[in-house]
DNA sequence: CCGATACGGAACGGGACCGTATCGATGACT
DNA sequence: AGTCATCGATACGGTCCCGTTCCGTATCGG
């Protein structure tokens, strides 16, 4: 009884899974326990080791904690990883501030560091490469990470749309990926994964070309 | 030294191993058992399976071969990784036709059915994922895989730059990732992973439209 | 035919990990 | 003070895999 007590707790909680219960007799769990050992799964992603890779017993090592410990929370590491996807708060959503385009080179910086740096990075990977092996896992970390993400940019774009920034003869969900889609391929498929401090200016400024209502650049001027 | 002859035979051959040297005695490879081993490969990461899942006793086994078949023919793992990646010939860039935009259209439907398609998306899914643990491994596919193509892209849009259909004002590197970028977004981030047949000409034409020094579009013809 | 090398299959000792159990110590409740 | 669930640590039997070695058979060159 114990046991799936604690394991409805991991649930409702949505993800710290060691809440303290008034009526729990006994030592009560560690939260330093809980967050050494989804920081050991995070820090271990990040060093590039892959989920199949992740062992019980090394996530343990890692976080300096019996495997008992972390078996006491979580029935396996199926439960532990969604709970680690679950972990993932997006930090903060850059403010709306002044012109969409200014919005949108923040949402795209923003996405730079937090999404596509290090860690970011190293978690896209290890979880898309389990998309088929793995459905619940990956629609965990769609729906932490991902989907906030993506509203918020739709959220710009329309926005943009009623200012009349923007047209709107194209579908919203592939104009995003307009912007979203080549970060992602500079960060995926070149071999330098690292992205230039320029390039969220540069691509709002070139994608903004094709879609906005208005004038055309200087350089066009001429042609004919 | 019959070993180290055949481990050689298997770089200079480039992907294919078992090369029948002519002055060789006894039974020689079975070509046959290559390409089980390699397809066994291909067919298990298409499944989903990762690379660090994939044993050598798994692979052995879904290719009906003896595991000492394997190890004849290479060292290891990472060894046949590695020619499972030269293995991956990319079929044919698709040739040079009318205008640019129409060599666009149909270098990005390519790349729809076969590289972002069932095989080719759980490969570069498995492999983007083992960026950090075996660069060799990503560099082998980068150079076999995305190179190619990423050469063949940036043909028609220097031809597209030389005829005038695009402007000069912009790196080459960044526009091709404009392309292929929405594609892989959609192929990788979105929960429905297949992608539409419209999107090619449509992703074409909505970039197009922002890079050609030509005419703006009927909608924007009135404003300022 | 004969020597040599290949084949699929089975077994080996060694190692990592699984999930559980047990230990003495710890610490928050009654 | 007493109760009791937790802690880190260690050990267990079981499973899977590694890389090697052997088997009996198949298939080449000489």
């Amino acid at each position: 009884m114990n046991r799936a007590a604690g394991d409805f707790e991991v649930a409702a909680d949505g993800g710290q899974p060691a809440a303290v219960v008034p009526g729990r007799r006994g030592r009560p769990r560690s939260a330093a326990a809980d967050s050494a050992i989804i920081e050991a799964v995070l820090s271990l992603i990040e060093d590039g080791v892959s989920i199949a890779e992740l062992s019980m017993e090394r996530i343990a090592r890692e976080a300096g904690v019996g495997k008992a410990t972390v078996y006491r929370r979580w029935p396996g590491k199926n439960a532990l990883m969604l709970d680690v996807m679950r972990s993932l708060d997006v930090p903060s959503p850059p403010a709306a501030g002044l012109s969409v385009r200014d919005d949108l080179v923040s949402l795209l910086e923003f996405l730079r560091h937090r999404g596509l740096a290090k860690r970011g990075s190293a978690l896209l990977r290890t979880v898309v490469s389990h998309v088929r092996a793995q459905p619940e896992l990956w629609a965990e970390y769609h729906a932490t990470v991902i989907r906030a993400r993506h509203e918020a940019l739709l959220g710009v774009l329309r926005r943009g749309v009623a200012n009349g920034e923007i047209r709107a003869d194209h579908d919203l969900d592939t104009l995003a990926d307009l912007f979203v889609g080549p970060m992602l391929a500079r960060a995926l498929l070149h071999e330098r994964t690292d992205l230039p401090e320029a390039l969220p200016a540069d691509l709002v400024d070139l994608v903004l070309e094709g879609v906005r209502p208005g004038a055309r650049p200087a350089a066009a001027t001429a042609a004919g």
